[in-house]
DNA sequence: CACATGACCTAAC
DNA sequence: TGTTAGGCCATGT
């Protein structure tokens, strides 16, 4: 078995235990996009599922759930604290240029 | 089982 | 750059 703590994940459906386990890999100061994300898990069209496993992460901040923007550079969403605004706060913080990830867009 | 919802993606205008 | 429209998918009711 994995080595990460959350394999004992004991609530959720078996797909969104893929994409939280795909999250918590996911290198500190580093995003990643929902539709990397689904390509990941082996579901490279499932993007949209894979931003609603995300919202139902219950593991707040835990898993971060927040290094995930989307495919265009821009945020996205966010339902932990904070909102979106959270979210930004927390990429900043984590020394993540948001200007630099945006497709020019 | 049918329908609605959402932190998406891509293309076209 | 912003908006519209069509397509995708797992979940909840």
């Amino acid at each position: 078995m994995p080595n990460n703590k959350f394999d004992s994940f004991s609530i959720g459906t078996e797909f969104q235990k893929l994409v939280w386990r795909e999250l918590i890999e996911i290198p500190y100061g580093e995003t990643r996009s929902y539709k990397e994300i689904a390509e990941l898990i082996g579901r490279p069209n499932s993007s949209r599922a894979v931003a609603s496993a995300c919202s139902s992460n219950p593991y707040a901040p835990e898993i971060p759930c927040h290094r995930v923007i989307r495919s265009d550079g821009k945020i996205g969403g966010y339902s932990g604290p904070g909102g979106v605004f959270g979210k930004i706060k927390l990429l900043e913080s984590e020394g993540v240029n948001l200007d630099s990830r945006r497709n020019q867009k």
